[in-house]
DNA sequence: TTGACCATGATAACGCATTATCGTTAGATT
DNA sequence: AATCTAACGATAATGCGTTATCATGGTCAA
């Protein structure tokens, strides 16, 4: 059975606090802000089993590390920041995703990512 | 300047043939089979000649290692098979994908991913 | 309070995709 | 044909995210 111990405490608190899901290495720097010393391993220790509970679901992107973020929320998706590579939760969704897909397949789910600069980076933006 | 050799020609011809984006990997298969012993690292170096010569374009998705196609294709998204793991071309999109992004940001592009099983994976599927 | 044992932190090891190295091969030019 | 040198194939090395190891410390039940 899990012990309730100040790292996975920090851990779930640098989770709920957060508008945006974190890769492990942000998570770890956010939960450090809280508790100083948290080890990486600990992090990622913390991570498959918050997965594994059904607590933190995984968001899986293009050409980055996957990120977490707390599980059970409406169905959405996400945008990722070139210049930051934070990535921020869109919400919402459009209509006939899945019905793209070519005849006599079957879709099972769908990832929509966006693109471009987030508010903070829009004005000092490279080109 | 680029040498015309037998590697590049089939490299390039494997791409041409091929209807969906290839890894690396599969792109060396496939070309190996018009020329046994290609190396993997020939592989990497044409791609990255053709990419930086505007004529490959790389394919990111979540969670796999990239693929590439011909570039040049008119605007499309694509479908990756859980079983086989091949990503096949999707065509056309949805309006207003763009828009979905927060007030504030900029979007500069998107990516649309299904998942699923693809057509011949549909019927020897695990659950 | 004591003791069992799970979790932790530091870090080595791993897996994988990709890149660099280097001696050899083979286009291109003369 | 001779020469030059980019490209090749094999494979070692790299980079990076993630996992395993292990001695230590903290949690919780008795």
């Amino acid at each position: 059975m899990e012990r309730q111990t100040r790292q996975r405490d920090a851990i779930r608190a640098a989770v709920e606090s957060c508008d945006r899901p974190l890769s492990p290495a942000e998570l770890c720097e956010a939960a450090r802000r809280h508790l100083p010393g948290l080890g990486i391993a600990t992090v990622y220790r913390a991570i498959r089993d918050l997965v594994a509970a059904g607590w933190l679901r995984t968001v899986e992107i293009p050409g980055a590390p996957a990120r977490y973020e707390r599980a059970g929320k409406p169905h959405h998706h996400h945008f990722l920041c070139r210049i930051c590579n934070a990535l921020w939760e869109v919400s919402g969704c459009l209509r006939g995703v899945d019905a793209l897909a070519p005849a006599g397949f079957v879709t099972e789910g769908h990832e929509i990512t966006l693109y471009g600069l987030c508010h903070g980076c829009r004005g000092a933006a490279p080109q």
